[in-house]
DNA sequence: GTTTTCGCTGGACACCCTGCCCAGTCGACG
DNA sequence: CGTCGACTGGGCAGGGTGTCCAGCGAAAAC
């Protein structure tokens, strides 16, 4: 896809200050309307933004633990364990690895004893062999973007 | 916080079709807009709804290849690699950890060649012992929080 | 049992943003 | 030099937003 600087930099304003419409933000941008209108048309079709949905903190939930489980999977069991995975609310996000695991799932719990239950839902499957757990303390990096799209934008 | 049926079918109605405004919502989930507008404002005070930022694709943007690593590092010197992670626009978010590393971290990268860039800016830095990388391969379970809501509103 | 409180309803208002269109301009490219 | 693509600045109708308000019903407090 390849974004320029004044894509990057309507994300950016987007991700800052979400609740600015097109109008505003093209004020902000000092460039037409239009413009705005064009390029944000063009970055969804070109999947670069993929939506606009609320950010949810599983904190705010009730959830405020989260942990990674690396899982060793069974020969040719994978596609079950996936389909298994995918029933358990607590699992935000599931990855098959290269490496000493085989996935690799991030989960949240209502503290760490839920946490327990949590894990053996997800391990009290058939085709999962071992499971390992870190437990996350801190998150000094929570998930962005802002400095790869101004990574791309300034790559061209 | 806690959320109840009414927002929980909210936060689902916008992260299905964000594009829709409180009046259309109103709408579809058949009670006063007043009632959902008080309803989004609560959600978002309470942090539950963080915001409506854009979502990015880093595949989308050149950078299709996702990796997590773990770091183990020098006693003392977690502040300091905090700090230079956050200076590497590939690191995408970091989380510090029990179990067997440190850290854990994940990276984006326009290839598998790239990523070893990516794996030696990340890791040369005095702090860091030793590093092990797991590349993503699929993705089976992206990142998703719908039906973490929908359990926290039926348990109410 | 009454009273208070709170959330939801349905309606009102002014404002202005959105989606859409268009003609004109400018730079890059063939 | 002509064409194409992108940006500009403008206009238009429609409707959504932010913000009030009075009324109501249920649950909680007294």
């Amino acid at each position: 896809m390849g974004i320029d600087a004044l894509d990057g930099r309507l994300i950016t304003l987007l991700a800052q200050e979400p609740r600015i419409g097109v109008l505003e933000a093209s004020r902000r941008l000092g460039v037409a309307r239009g413009t705005v209108q064009a390029r944000l048309d063009r970055l969804q079709a070109g999947g670069v933004i993929r939506g606009f949905g609320p950010q949810v903190d599983p904190a705010a939930l009730g959830y405020p633990v989260t942990a990674f489980a690396t899982l060793e999977i069974r020969q040719g069991q994978g596609s079950d364990v996936r389909a298994h995975l995918a029933t358990v609310p607590e699992v935000l996000e599931l990855h098959t690895t290269t490496g000493e695991g085989d996935m690799l799932c991030r989960l949240v719990a209502r503290s760490n004893a839920d946490l327990q239950r949590v894990i053996d839902r997800v391990v009290g499957f058939e085709g999962i062999v071992r499971a390992s757990t870190a437990i996350v303390m801190e998150n000094p990096v929570p998930l962005r973007i802002i400095p790869l799209v101004e990574q791309a934008a300034r790559d061209e």
